[in-house]
DNA sequence: TCTGGGGTCCTAGGACCC
DNA sequence: TCTGGGGTCCTAGGACCC
């Protein structure tokens, strides 16, 4: 028997959820986003796979994918649904003898020790299938970027297994872009460097790549050019650094009261998980997006830790205030950052 | 095409201190 | 006089992922 390092992926998660609750929907061209009317400021979460065919895709703004498929059936984001399916399916997975360690709504790295990894991915497959409906598909790897990686090619409702004894002939020729962790920018980047293909990757001098990309990116690259990767998956629940809201608002916001107003709404919410996870935020940031798409942050250490919501709003209108207000509004977000390291042990006394 | 919401981690420059 | 080096914290932005 051996370690094996399996990745579990829900095909078209949130779309296929729509559908199991609605079956007459099967079939047709299904796109899930924002509240369901595709003429709002809202982009896909989700598209199913007769969407796909129109060239539909998470992350379009749902105007465009009304224009590509004006047929398709529109429905609002409904993430408590989505949440409860989640907790079904990894509860199927743990009742396997397996480490599950979740890392998305719709997938998860499952740790296992057995010697035929492609009877277990389709046991995996067949009782989340029985319990919940939901189809699969799974990537068997000798660490997580394999196994995840090795998921692409599985899909859809399959199984594929990427290890270092295959990886130069499945992806040496691929793009940077294939590899995860190098998305549009870093590929375009390398690409100017001459370096197209996870071979080229591979064979690039890393000093070349520290000088460009950082001392840690840089050669981090270059190891996912070689399919090295963590092997440890971790059962062990994560803890979050930070908690945030933001909101893109359907009609631009042009006058400061409105703005501070919504900066309050959000700082609200925020203040209530905040409080509600038991944890001490140490920092305060707003993220403004002004028209027509320009992006800017400021932040604030408090200069205590707290959990007190007045404190958590107070910090968010300051910030905001440090904002330079020339333009309208599309978007606000407040994000409160937890105090990060272990808290030091009360002194039973204080010497002075 | 007219671009969500919720996260994480890295980088780089400046402040500040010794 | 016009010049050091290291360390840490703060802050803003970039990039990536689901």
């Amino acid at each position: 028997m051996s370690d094996w390092v399996l990745h579990f992926d829900l095909d078209q998660f949130i779309a296929a959820v729509e559908v199991g609750r609605r079956p007459e929907l099967r079939g047709l061209p299904v796109v899930v986003g924002g509240n369901g009317d595709p003429t709002a400021r809202a982009v896909v979460a989700t598209a199913s796979y007769e969407a796909r065919a129109f060239g539909v895709h998470s992350g379009m703004p749902l105007r465009t994918a009304l224009k590509r498929c004006p047929d398709a059936v529109f429905l609002p984001a409904d993430n408590a649904v989505y949440e409860e399916a989640s907790s079904r399916v990894m509860a199927v997975l743990r009742e396997f003898p397996v480490v599950v360690e979740v890392i998305g709504w719709d997938e998860a790295f499952v740790g296992a020790h057995v010697d035929d990894p492609e009877s277990l991915a389709a046991q995996l497959r067949q009782a989340v299938l029985d319990e919940t409906g939901l189809d699969s598909s799974v990537g068997i790897g000798d660490n997580k970027l394999r196994a995840k990686l090795a998921t692409g090619f599985a899909k859809p409702a399959g199984i594929f297994r990427l290890t270092i004894a295959n990886w130069v002939p499945v992806m040496a020729t691929l793009p940077t872009r294939a590899l995860w962790g190098i998305g549009s920018r870093t590929s375009a980047k390398l690409a100017d460097m001459g370096i197209a293909t996870v071979a080229d990757l591979a064979r690039a001098p890393e000093p070349d790549l520290a000088a460009r990309f950082g001392p840690r990116m840089g050669p981090y690259f270059r190891s996912l050019a070689l399919g090295a990767g963590d092997t440890t998956v971790t059962a062990t629940p994560y803890v979050p650094r930070s908690r945030s809201h933001e909101t893109t608002f359907q009609e631009n916001l042009t006058s400061r009261s409105d703005i501070d107003e919504q900066v309050v709404l959000l700082a609200r919410r925020v203040s209530e998980e905040v409080l509600a996870e038991g944890r001490l935020c140490a920092r305060v940031g707003v993220k403004v997006r002004f028209a027509p798409f320009f992006t800017q942050t400021r932040s604030m250490t408090l200069s205590e830790p707290t959990q007190d919501g007045a404190v958590i709003e107070r910090a968010a209108l300051a910030v905001v205030d440090r904002f330079e207000h020339t333009r309208p509004v599309r978007l606000l977000g407040v994000r409160a950052e937890f105090v990060t390291d272990v808290e030091p042990p009360e002194p039973s006394s204080t010497y002075r």
